[in-house]
DNA sequence: ATTCCAGGTTTGCGCCACAAACTAGTTGAC
DNA sequence: GTCAACTAGTTTGTGGCGCAAACCTGGAAT
């Protein structure tokens, strides 16, 4: 069933609202750490480490772990791919949006 | 943990690709039918069913099955809530994106 | 040496989005 | 009339995934 804007997908991998905000959060500030990451964007610890190790995975940003003051550090940074893929993300919810806007009349009851 | 933002959250009810984009043509045309709905979102209509199953069962969608042309026609309209929902989440998006513009230094590393 | 904390990772489970199968009624074709 | 095909949906089965909670690991304080 094909259908009238079958080029407006919504990347689940990015749409999840955890990852929406650490990739939104990254696309902005190009390098951050494990702690900032999770006071920007509320998660839990759990959590964030999960989708941090789902968006690695799917090659969207790089993690790269240090000892910094003697201290595990944990820095996550957009590949090319990832910041691709978010700002291309927002412009399809852009779309979404707009798109409502210039419907075909419905046929209503 | 207390996030910076405790005020910002993605309503995963309506951020659900599918539903976002129920929601979001609904608030555009007021009423619409299955089939409108199912050619303007591009959902299978078992999904399209389930999802406005699911948004009527939380007040978000009033949902009232007819016979046009002997044919079932099932109408959709957003409830009053439903319209402030969907329109709240919209806000909560652009908050996100423009948020992130607006964020401390992180500790680069 | 043992408790405590910071900074993470792993585990277990409950939900849920999707595809596929099914239902109910309608319209021709014969 | 009946059989096939179509329209307009609903129900079902299940795999995947997001979340909270438990766990880990090393440094520091007492």
């Amino acid at each position: 069933m094909p259908q009238p804007k079958d080029d407006l997908i919504l990347d689940r991998l990015i749409h999840e609202p955890g990852r929406l905000a650490i990739m939104t959060v990254l696309s902005s500030v190009q390098a951050a750490d494990f702690v900032f990451l999770q006071r920007t964007t509320g998660l839990t610890k759990g959590n964030l480490s999960s989708h941090l190790t789902k968006l690695e995975e799917a090659g969207l940003v790089t993690i790269e772990k240090r000892f910094v003051l003697k201290k595990p550090n944990t820095n996550v940074a957009l590949t090319p791919e990832g910041m691709r893929r978010v700002t291309d993300h927002w412009h399809q919810l852009e779309r979404l949006k707009t798109l409502s806007e210039t419907l075909p009349d419905p046929d209503p009851a």
